[in-house]
DNA sequence: CTGAAAGCGCTTACAG
DNA sequence: CTGAAAGCGCTTACAG
């Protein structure tokens, strides 16, 4: 029978054996691995060869336990199957590996209780630092700020206490807005946002602020029934939204959804509905995920580049580990309405799509 | 100015602060923690109100140094920016923590260097195991076995000293393409399947001798020139291909995708040239994620039960993890074929699309 | 059921 | 530039 793979064959060489094999201490084996220290160049090629013979490999935990460094940061999010989080979770690990950090990924769902798990679980890997989404945490995370490692905030949170990066969402908002006016639309829904939102503080208060913006420099009365919220920011949750606002009765020329999955689920119910995009419907929505530009129709977003909003996350978070006596900083990152098929202008004189 | 949160104040409980409060032996301290051996019940209440007091939490770094058991996984994807990535990457995530598992995400991406960092910073960081999708790296992970923790092969490979999950995908492939024949196409295209690849040797190849073995059964002969090889399976790799395929000038009306992912791309290339799904057109993806339901076009797809898929892969892990002396296991995940919009039946003596 | 000793693999002082 | 000692926070034997 084959033979599996354990990884329990060879016992893992250590420090010591190779100091051993070099003829040094373990102390010039750690010498050599840092670079912090000069060693000689004699010296320093015997200790390689002997760590290349025994295939050794540095235990970064004992590393750890001894510095307080782990190498690992946590990353943490409300949805890891999302489009965006995907996009934003490839950038974080392969700009983190560029760093030399490995990253653990932690999920906070919907589930408060997951939120502690979450600090507790980072607290007992040391993680050296953590970068959260915290769109389902923002009371909570302030609450255990003692027992934090260091953090840094991504996404619009009321928080000053710790590092943060984000895009400028009310202003987002409004152009994308703006824009839906701008091509016909007067009877724009609004998807993601609260109702009761109290606005300035998350993402879909903010959102929600620059509609009602946009909506009052162009002079429009909104209209709470085509103000969506929807709990779970998901596809699913788009096309359900649409649905909710259909059974409303209310007519409706647009909609501006607060992620591209939510659109993307919008767009579908409007076909199943019969409603044709953007002939009948002006769609658009936020993070310009690689499939919003793929899309059937390609769908109108507010982009921004999201390698530069981890960058700046990773910055940020180096930067505190390093040295902490620094004040909290707030990092914004340039976003841009990509126009796309989904806004072509409405037909001169249309109907808003009434219920079904 | 405000205090930034630096986590650098309260110098972290140690399991000597807790037996110090509680007046026992770090060693209690211990036995209450793991549960291995009994406690009095009264010495249990001491401590563990003194580790609520002192907020300790235990530094899982300092205890797999001496146990060997960190508690970490690896999870390693050659991409982890498509949605059937983040679908995986989410139910891991889930299914791990319910286990008490970490996990840490690593990327293989197309670079075959970033194979070997992967293996060295898992070693490094003294993972509990690995989950691996080794679409890129076959033949490596074989050479690099003697030094990997304990590792569960995630999709189609040719390897029998590791345990694995996947699916049927020749069969699958096959039930597909079969599908396709029956709503009435005959010149099917296939996208992802090097011309080159040895059958049966991972999954591009086997779906590709599935495709192979329906037309065969149907008395259709295969095209070389419908067989559109494809370097990055993701939206815009699936977009491309449907232009190469055009390019080739060979009638086709029909599209099987190795991809979900690829077949979104599809549907929006065919869009662009103003080929419409499925009239024009019949297209079929592979994973069902949570797209190709709310596509437009919603997509007809391959599925399967991603939960089930991952639980299997953590199963044969933590068995691997728990007593290393078993045969190396493969589970095969049950498939099925998702019908929808996106093949419904050509219309009767319809034209192929053919060149632009 | 509980404790005192030793050690996991590494690095930090402290010497030379 | 290199070494011997001590210790990071925990658990594994070994005693009682």
């Amino acid at each position: 029978m084959p033979q599996p793979n354990n990884g329990a064959g060879a016992k893992r060489a250590t420090m010591k054996d190779v100091a051993a094999l070099a003829g040094v201490s373990p102390k010039t084996v750690s010498n050599v691995l840092t670079g912090t220290v000069g060693v000689r160049e004699s010296t320093r090629t015997v200790v390689e060869d002997a760590m290349a013979t025994l295939g050794y490999v540095p235990n970064l935990g004992a590393r750890g336990l001894r510095n307080g460094r782990t190498g690992i940061i946590g990353f943490a999010l409300p949805d890891l199957a999302t489009a965006f989080s995907a996009s934003l979770t490839h950038a974080v690990v392969q700009l983190a590996h560029e760093r030399g950090l490995a990253v653990l990924v932690e999920e906070t769902a919907a589930d408060p209780t997951r939120e502690h798990l979450l600090v507790a679980r980072a607290r007992e890997h040391s993680i050296d630092g953590l970068i959260l989404n915290p769109v389902r945490l923002q009371d909570s995370v302030v609450e255990h700020v003692d027992h934090l490692p260091p953090v840094v905030l991504i996404g619009e949170v009321e928080q000053y206490k710790t590092d943060r990066v984000f895009v400028d969402s009310r202003a987002a908002a409004r152009e994308a807005t703006e824009h839906l006016i701008a091509q016909g639309a007067r009877r724009i829904a609004v998807v993601g946002g609260s109702r009761g939102a109290r606005p300035g503080l998350a993402t879909s208060g903010l959102r929600l602020r620059g509609y009602l913006d946009a909506l009052d420099a162009a002079g429009i009365e909104p209209d709470a029934e085509l103000q969506i919220s929807v709990r779970q920011w998901t596809i699913e949750g788009g096309a359900g939204a649409v649905r909710a606002l259909r059974a409303t009765g209310r007519p409706f020329d647009a909609i501006l959804c607060f992620t591209d999955s939510m659109a993307l689920g919008a767009v579908h119910a409007l076909h199943e509905a019969g409603l044709q995009v953007p002939r009948d419907v002006l769609v658009a929505g936020f993070d310009d995920v690689e499939h919003a530009r793929f899309a059937v129709p390609a769908l109108t977003t507010v982009g921004f580049d999201h390698v530069a909003y981890v960058t700046a996350a990773l910055d940020l978070l180096q930067r505190r580990i390093d040295g902490r006596e620094r004040a909290a900083e707030a990092v914004v990152v340039p976003h841009s309405l990509t126009l796309r098929e989904s806004t072509a202008a409405l037909p001169a004189g249309a109907d808003p799509a009434a219920e079904a």
